[in-house]
RNA sequence: GCUCCCGUAGCCUAGCCUGGUUUGAGCGUCCGGCUGAUAACCGGAAGGUCACCGGUUCAAAUCCGGUCGGGAGCACCA
């Protein structure tokens, strides 16, 4: 049976009674109960970082997940929803770490791992259930109860089989390299890890002595910091040199630079002329020895140690020569190989100066710039100084600049399997086609070995023990970890627990574990085998594995997208999802990103407070395809609640007349109907169909925004603004004659409300599920419903094109009488319809006859001949007469309809039921109630009157008076007693 | 320097793959209308060098090449 909805279509009250019928009756899992039959589908969710609060972007990929998880299930799948969560890592410690009140991690031992992990942990813990809470507000239906978690024991024992494959293959190697360094976390970092904004720095030369001359070569550097760990100059062995002799606000100088570069040097230098001594190559220059420009003890000596070398990375800028620091630069360690010369790194995880350079120990370097530089001016070998604004890495989480230093990390040798991950990207299907083509290709080609390691707490422990001899073991599952001393039967396995584990080595010494963490980037990339409870059961790998489908931002083609196919490679041969689709941000309204320090934030929980979470979500889906970014417009949300609104407005139309006619959808069927239909039933049946095929090819090709945009003109254009206008006389004709033809209406209006239903209930879950339930839907919820597949044989093109080509007359006919000034009330002589397209438009005669208002509609081969009150209009395939002329009958109707409208706003305003009976009483002047005269029976019938009479001084429960064309008409209306 | 995406009205965009009426919508603005869905709704008007230049073609917003601008990523940043 029908029920009316409520007249006002208010979202979050509704949505939070829809949230509460699906919790206390257990929608959610019915629903997944109902199609655990069909065929299993594995969706695997990217886990988002525990922040605490929902974003828009976020919101947007839940939202496009939702949507596909609930038109797959309408499909008859079996989706596997579990989501997850990304717990582990920086972000957490470091808010951690401001809560408890320490800043280091010397203060992190003190406070006790243990109590920090802990805290940690119950810290993300915390979040992740914020953050569930707002994504179940969306409406976003996945496994709530069971997500996966990186911080879980399983999720880490994945992990580490992971890291246990790819050391068995070759793939996890212990290396000594320089690396991005962040000195407050005291951990390595990731290029990922690393934010660049500008930064002040020191630009100076400095003069290093060439030994046993009276020369020097002469440096550029921003760092002046790493010169006492100089160990070389680099030059590039095919660039030209010059021995210049300058007279500098410092003295007389000979300085040996790039020929090309002696302007700026001099420039730099503050002298104007120079004179050119000698000239050679850079490779003449190599093995030139100076003076270092510190003096540190314990550097041994080398062949090689402060002597000129070559390198072809040596740019045509600046000096042309480059200081070298083997400890301090990726590409100065790699020349320092070449030359035998061993990093030189007298600078501690803290950032700090060590004993290994006493001139500055326990100073922080960056902080040391300065007193070095006047050490240099002292001893007349700054050449020059200047400061220089440039890009410069700030670690991702606590913005401190970082620095280069060499360590020993654990790499990933990505290097190694590049082409297999080449093959796979290939392999899978990516939306959009250059998702994968392009970006993911251009993003793994260039990729480097990927270092795991950080020197952190709040991680996956690396499960990687050794031995003082060298033995290396590699933990690949608690099966084997439990062979080892200190294991306890279910531990947790993060440190500092892990730490006390420790395995005895063949050669009779003790196996102590590695004491880094892994990268988090790392955790989410095995949830694919992770979440399914691999390695410890195989069968969830074995029923559900690998993914069919994943999707998130575009930023993951370097985050998620990577790790997994990384991991995949190296664990099963591939990548671990068949399909992957790429969505973009939603930025502000200028295009800028969203962020805190911009305060041009739009928060997700406000929308649904406002217009609830189904505007939200289809305002976000259908203002772009998937994978652009969107400029986030403030009046987006309301436009999209205004199609949500008009849809509310229509089934609010239907149910009420549906609901007092007792009209039952379930005692018809399209066949049952097929006599009784109009052919604009038939008319909005086809675009029904239309609209159904399009939307199901949209959600196929991942183009949501165009299924959006399908609803929304059906909704708009074909449901509301067309066929509800057409079929109103039908709802409120009354008498058994017109049975039939209402219910061919009530059918129809039926059909094509249900059908927008289960279209737009993936998009809007709560508005359809609402409608569902008041329009007699059968099941429990409308998301147990199977997806509304269309009849191509009811779609009727020829019947649509009659129809637009009446609506594109009513057009007309309305433009013309707004210029000539004509009411649409009041009716028109009559219309002439030129032209071979008449034929067309026949087939709707009574429609257009109703819509344009007009009493007589004649077709024609050609233009009727000229006259006043003729007005013509040229379209599309015609042209259109339109006769203006008022006759003493069209004058009268006109008159009554006038009246009717007044009455009817009267018994509007008297909030009377639609079903009431009324009695009125009209004055007017003497003419006009002549021609209303014989109009009095229509007007009663309409305004549903006993009586109608006209007479000098109207009474009744409401008396007005009204203004009819320059006329003045009191009309008195009474409630009838019934 | 390299790669990718984007550029259509004041704003946000559709159309581009697959060339073909006068480039469509929405928001905003102005004017009007309608109203037994009504704290709604509808129509009209103004507003476009389809970023620019060149090419292919009978025909280019659409295909090709280049330029400029915006964004993202990579490399570099001693």
């Amino acid at each position: 049976m029908i029920k009316q909805v409520r007249p006002n279509y208010d979202a979050p009250i509704m949505e939070k009674e829809i949230l509460e019928f699906w919790d206390s009756n257990g929608i959610y899992e019915k629903t997944v109960a109902h199609r655990e039959n069909g065929e299993d589908f594995y969706f695997l969710d990217g886990p988002p970082y525990t922040t605490g609060s929902v974003h828009l972007g976020t919101a947007l990929n839940k939202t496009i997940k939702d949507v596909l998880i609930r038109y797959w299930r309408m499909r008859g799948r079996n989706v596997r929803d579990q989501p997850g969560f990304d717990m582990h890592g920086l972000p957490i410690e470091v808010q951690v770490e401001k809560k408890i009140g320490v800043r280091s991690k010397q203060q992190i031992e003190e406070y006790g791992i243990g109590r920090f992990v802990e805290t940690c942990s119950a810290f993300a813990k915390g979040l992740m259930n914020d953050m569930t809470l707002q994504f179940k507000r969306l409406g976003v239906w996945m496994d709530w109860n069971n997500p996966y978690r990186t911080l879980d024991p399983q999720f880490i024992e994945a992990a580490w089989w992971t890291l246990s494959e790819a050391y068995r293959n070759g793939l996890l190697v212990r290396d000594n390299r320089v690396l991005t360094w962040c000195h407050r976390c005291e951990t390595a970092l990731a290029e990922a890890e690393i934010e660049y904004w500008d930064e002040d720095d020191p630009s100076v030369m400095v003069e290093f002595p060439v030994v046993g001359g009276d020369r020097s070569l002469l440096i550029w550097t921003t760092t002046p910091w790493t010169l006492p760990s100089n160990m070389a100059v680099a030059a590039h062995p095919e660039f030209s040199y010059a021995l210049a002799a300058m007279e500098t606000s410092g003295g007389a100088k000979k300085v040996i630079v790039l020929e090309s570069a002696l302007a700026e040097v001099a420039k730099a230098g503050g002298c104007e002329k120079w004179e050119i001594l000698d000239r050679m190559t850079g490779a003449d220059l190599e093995g030139m020895e100076y003076e270092p420009p510190f003096a540190v003890p314990g550097l041994e000596k080398t062949q090689w140690l402060h002597k000129v070398v070559l390198a072809d990375y040596v740019e045509e800028g600046n000096t042309g020569l480059v200081h070298t620091a083997p400890g301090f630069g990726p590409d100065d360690f790699e020349t320092g190989k070449k030359y035998g010369l061993e990093p030189f790194c007298p600078v501690g995880e803290d950032g700090r100066f060590t004993d290994g350079f006493p001139m500055m120990e326990g100073k922080k370097v960056r902080g040391s710039n300065e007193a070095l530089l006047e050490d240099l001016d002292s001893r007349g070998l700054l050449f020059s100084s200047a400061r220089l604004r440039h890009r410069y890495g700030h670690c991702w989480r606590c913005k401190s600049p970082i620095i280069f230093r060499n360590t020993d990390q654990w790499f990933v040798k990505v290097t190694d399997i590049k082409g297999r991950m080449l093959d796979e990207i290939d392999r899978v299907k990516w939306v959009p086609d250059w998702a994968g083509s392009s970006r993911e290709r251009n993003w793994v080609e260039g990729a480097r070995d990927w270092c795991i390691t950080r020197q952190r707490y709040w991680g996956i422990p690396l499960p990687v023990w050794e031995c003082g001899c060298g033995e290396t073991r590699v933990v690949g599952s608690f099966e084997e970890l439990s062979n080892g001393d200190g294991y306890t039967e279910g531990m947790d396995p993060h440190r500092p627990w892990i730490d006390g584990v420790t395995f005895r080595c063949e050669c009779g010494g003790t196996m102590i574990r590695v004491g880094d963490v892994l990268d988090v980037w790392f955790d989410s990339g095995v949830a694919g085998w992770a979440g399914l409870g691999w390695p410890s059961g195989k069968d969830g790998l074995e029923r559900w594995w690998p993914a069919r489908f994943i999707v998130e931002a575009h930023d993951q083609t370097r985050g998620w997208f990577y790790s997994q196919l990384a991991a995949g490679v190296i664990s099963f041969d591939r990548a671990p999802y068949d399909e992957v689709m790429m969505h973009g941000w939603i930025l502000d309204n200028k295009g800028q990103k969203m962020s805190k320090s911009r305060g041009n934030v739009v928060d997700p929980m406000d929308l649904a407070k406002d217009v609830g979470a189904d505007s939200m979500r289809f305002c976000l889906l259908k203002a772009n395809a998937p994978w652009e970014d969107t400029a986030f417009q403030k009046e987006m949300p309301r436009n999209a609640r205004k199609v949500l609104n008009t849809y509310w407005n229509v089934v609010n139309f239907a149910s009420t007349y549906m609901n007092i006619d007792g009209y039952d959808p379930s005692a018809h069927t399209m066949e049952s109907m097929s006599v009784d239909f109009r052919d604009e039933d038939l008319w909005m049946v086809s675009r029904t169909e239309a609209m159904k095929r399009d939307v199901e090819n949209a959600l196929e090709s991942r183009e949501l925004h165009r299924a959006c945009r399908s609803l929304e003109n059906y909704i708009l254009e074909d449901l509301s603004r067309w066929y509800v206008r057409l079929v109103r006389d039908r709802t409120w004709a009354e008498g058994g004659d017109v049975v039939a033809d209402k219910n061919a209406s009530y059918f129809t209006l039926h059909y094509a409300i249900m059908n927008a239903a289960l279209a737009l209930a993936p998009f809007c879950p709560f508005i359809s599920e609402e409608v569902y339930g008041h329009m007699g839907g059968t099941l429990e919820s409308i998301h147990m419903e199977d997806w509304p597949g269309h009849d191509p044989g009811l779609i009727n093109v020829g019947l649509e094109e009659s129809m637009a080509a009446v609506q594109e007359i009513v057009e007309i006919v309305a433009a013309e009488r707004q210029k000539m000034g004509s009411k649409l009330r009041w009716p028109l002589k009559a219309i002439y319809v030129v032209g071979p397209e008449g034929g067309k438009v026949r087939t709707f005669d009574r429609v257009l006859a109703q819509q344009a208002n007009v009493k007589s509609i004649e077709y024609v081969d050609a233009a009727p001949s000229p006259r006043k009150d003729l007005v013509g209009t040229n379209y599309a395939s015609g042209a259109v007469f339109i006769d203006f002329e008022v006759t003493p009958d069209i004058l009268a109707e006109s008159y009554a309809r006038e009246i009717i409208r007044r009455i009817q706003q009267m018994r509007k305003d008297m909030s009377l039921n639609v079903e009431d009976f009324i009695n009125c009483e009209i004055d007017a002047e003497g003419e006009v109630v002549e021609l209303c005269a014989q109009w009095v029976e229509h007007i009663s019938g309409e305004v549903r009157a006993l009586n109608l009479v006209f007479c000098d001084s109207p009474g009744g429960d409401e008396v007005r008076s009204w203004e009819i064309m320059d006329g003045e008409v009191v009309i008195g209306v009474s409630k009838a007693a019934m």
